[in-house]
DNA sequence: GCGACAG
DNA sequence: ATCTTGTCGC
C-alpha cells in the first residue's frame, strides 16, 4: 500500500533528477552525427511498385504517473490492414519530455518490444517526427536507423518548420518548410480535422512516405498503423476489445 | 530577453 | 503524454 501511493512520487522525483544529470547537449550532437546516417530515399520495398506485406505501427504510453513507458507495435497485414500481430513492451522511463529528445525516452522501450514480434514488417509507421526535426534526428528515424527498417514519422502536431494553411478537403497537402528545405508533408488526412506531419524516418522518400500513409488511411485521422499502435499504447477499451474477438 | 516546443 | 464531463457536429 505505502509502496502504491509512492511509486508516482519515486517516478516524478526521478525525473527531475534525470533532467539535471543528463547530458542534453551531448545527446543533441549524437543527433547531428546520426542524421548522416538517415537514408533520405526509398529502399527497395517502399516504391509505390512495390506492395509490402506487413506494415507496422509503433507508438508509446505510461503508467504510473510517466515512471512506466509502455511501447506497442502493431502489424498489420497489406492491403487488408488486419491486425496480424501486435506486442506490448514495458520499461523503467528513462528520461523526462524534452522537446527535440523526445527519441531517447520513448526509443528503449520500442526496442523491447521490437525484439519479441515475430514479423519483419517491410515498413513502420512511427508516432512522431522523422527528419522533421531540429536536427533532422526525430524518434522515426532514430528507431528506423537501430532497426535498419524503412521508417515513415506521422506527428500529430509540429514541432518545427513552416507551412501555408492546408486546405479543407481530405487530401490536401503543403510542404513543411525550414530554413528553405522541405523537411515534410502537412496532410489533411480528415475533414474538420487537425492535420498529419509526415516525415521521412529512414530509408523512404518523403513522396513514398506520403503516398503510403494515404494507403493505409481507412476514415480516421491517423492511418492504420499508428491508429492501432496509438490505441494499444494507451490502452483504449476499443481496441482491447476488438483484440479480444479477433484473437 | 521572449516565445515555441513531437509525446 | 495523462487526467477527465460534457458537448458539438455528422
Amino acid at each position: 500500500m505505502l509502496v502504491c501511493l509512492l511509486r508516482p512520487f519515486i517516478g516524478f522525483q526521478q525525473n527531475i533528477i534525470n533532467k539535471i544529470m543528463i547530458d542534453t547537449k551531448a545527446l543533441r550532437q549524437e543527433q547531428i552525427e546520426k542524421s548522416r546516417l538517415v537514408i533520405r530515399h526509398d529502399s527497395f520495398s517502399t516504391t509505390p511498385n512495390f506492395t509490402p506485406k506487413f506494415i507496422a505501427g509503433a507508438d508509446v504510453g505510461f503508467e504510473n504517473g510517466g515512471a512506466v513507458t509502455r511501447a506497442a507495435i502493431a502489424i498489420l497485414h497489406y492491403p487488408s490492414l488486419e491486425l496480424v500481430e501486435y506486442q506490448i513492451a514495458k520499461v523503467d522511463t528513462v528520461l523526462p519530455y524534452i522537446p527535440g529528445l523526445l527519441s531517447f525516452r520513448e526509443y528503449p522501450a520500442l526496442m523491447a518490444a521490437w525484439q519479441t514480434i515475430k514479423q519483419r514488417p517491410d515498413l513502420i509507421m512511427v508516432d512522431g517526427q522523422g527528419i522533421a526535426h531540429p536536427r533532422r534526428f526525430g524518434i522515426a528515424s532514430h528507431f528506423g536507423l537501430l532497426v535498419d527498417t524503412p521508417t515513415i514519422g506521422v506527428a500529430k502536431s509540429r514541432l518545427c518548420g513552416e507551412h501555408e494553411a492546408v486546405g479543407d478537403a481530405p487530401g490536401s497537402r503543403q510542404p513543411l518548410m525550414d530554413h528553405g528545405e522541405q523537411i515534410g508533408v502537412v496532410l489533411r488526412s480528415k475533414k474538420r480535422c487537425n492535420p498529419l506531419y509526415i516525415s521521412i524516418g529512414h530509408q523512404i522518400s518523403i513522396d513514398s512516405a506520403t503516398y503510403w500513409v494515404e494507403q493505409c488511411m481507412r476514415g480516421y485521422r491517423l492511418p492504420e498503423p499508428t491508429r492501432w499502435a496509438d490505441g494499444i499504447a494507451s490502452n483504449r477499451p476499443f481496441f482491447e476489445q476488438t483484440i479480444q474477438k479477433s484473437l
